[in-house]
DNA sequence: TGCAGCCTACTGGTCCGACCAGTGCACTAG
DNA sequence: CTAGTGCACTGGTCGGACCAGTAGGCTGCA
């Protein structure tokens, strides 16, 4: 026996055990969404800690993106409903530290999109697919329209995709990648010198996307997909690191 | 002509824009990892605000993963190197507001897993290829060690696939998604009846994709690992959701 | 009776001043 | 030269104060 180990007791701050407290309400749903926390002052009563503590507190859980506080407000804190805005920030913070390279997002892409891909040519209903259907069609209306429209089509189309995943989770981190890359490069494709032909093609390539889609090929359209991604994004990627998108084709 | 549109000015508090410069100066590497803050009470007359206003707002960015403070410290606050737990953190509580089923989660798993094996096949150095081994030869050893060590074994199987996939996103999310997994399966797993049996198992299903890895053959090492996984978990996963994890085998 | 407008009692946001328990460093005493 | 001791800081917490908002009840007019 090595007698009884004792643990370090690291300080654990009063703003912490509040938070704590609350963050065991909301996901155990004690709190649901919607409803509010008793006011600040009230807080500090039911916690006994000052004020200072209590709105430290909040604004922890608020910048997980648990509650939200309105000034003025009658009523306390409302609980949020979860959204996906705090992993969005801290993935973008994840790629502005620059520790991700805009290889690697765009690799991240290819293979999120491709699975969603996979999954949306088994499990798709058809008003899923009728909804990819009229995404296309929008992105040929809008070649005229201009880049934002057509940006805003291809983006529709690829939600429409990865709602029919059924995977939020994928979902959510096609998403957030997503915004992240197409903030990344969007002065360099507005530069580009034959908009129109990269639009052509990209519309080229959804259309039999989806037809692989709608003969219920999965591997074929995801296969697909990821040459599509490969051929729109490779061109800002350095040349060196070309290479590792090109492992993911066959 | 609409005339000049105003946007509604929505109040932004003291304490956003000081979180606000605060990670400009980090995000844009004026602040590096190890350096540190001024004191609470210098920032609060560098920015002119209150300590109050200037404690909130490191509160945000601590929540954020992007400094820490020591209480005593006789320098100001640190600068933390970028780390993956608030994006753990994140992902964590989406999947305890039960937003996320587990079917989900190890779905999420098959795909980046199925993925990091695939790049690892095709990019991985010789010496990676040797940790693999003993990772596996460690899981060999660990049957007998009970289930713990076994899992560790497992853990880092995956880890040395996920480093030599060459993608740090697919890393950090491999790495983000099994905690939680596991955690939610702990207690089962414990209970299996016949744990042993599971455990060669699993050997051999890794010791197959480890054999497909060394022939370079990505496609087939991620077709057995999206099934090895599949094997693993789907006896966790409600019936009903399994055919969607089915929908990635082929 | 009906409604427009004011009034009040709250809310959160910010500030100030104070105290405490830690920490590191310089200085002192041996 | 070193061991020990203060001191001057740090962050953590507290309490009180003021402000600009909001919502809902109340009043007074039509």
């Amino acid at each position: 026996m090595d007698g009884p180990r004792f643990e370090p007791v690291r300080a654990v701050r009063a703003y912490e055990r509040v938070v704590e407290q609350v963050e065991e309400a909301i996901e155990g749903g004690t709190l649901s969404p919607g409803q509010r926390l008793p006011s600040e002052r009230e807080l500090m009563v039911q916690f006994s800690v000052s004020r200072s503590t209590v709105r430290e507190a909040l604004r922890v859980l608020q910048a997980r993106g648990l509650v939200r506080s309105r000034p003025g407000d009658p009523n306390g804190a409302e609980v949020l409903p979860f959204s996906p805005a705090a992993l969005h920030k801290s993935m973008t913070t994840l790629a502005r530290v620059e520790e991700l390279s805009l290889a690697e997002l765009v690799q991240f892409r290819m293979v999120l999109d491709s699975s969603a891909i996979l999954l949306a040519a088994r499990l798709r209903t058809d008003a899923q697919l009728a909804d990819m259907e009229s995404a296309v069609a929008g992105m040929r209306a809008a070649v005229e329209a201009g880049h934002d429209a057509f940006g805003e089509a291809d983006v529709a189309f690829h939600d429409v995709v990865a709602r029919s995943s059924g995977n939020k989770l994928i979902q959510i981190c096609m998403d957030v990648v997503r915004s992240i890359v197409l903030k990344l490069i969007a002065e360099k494709i507005a530069d580009a010198p034959d908009r129109e032909a990269l639009m052509r093609q990209s519309i080229r390539h959804h259309e039999e996307v989806l037809a692989a889609m709608r003969a219920g090929d999965g591997p074929l359209a995801a296969r697909l997909s990821r040459k599509a991604m490969y051929d729109y994004y490779a061109g800002y990627v350095p040349a060196a690191e070309r290479s590792s998108l090109r492992a993911l084709l066959d």
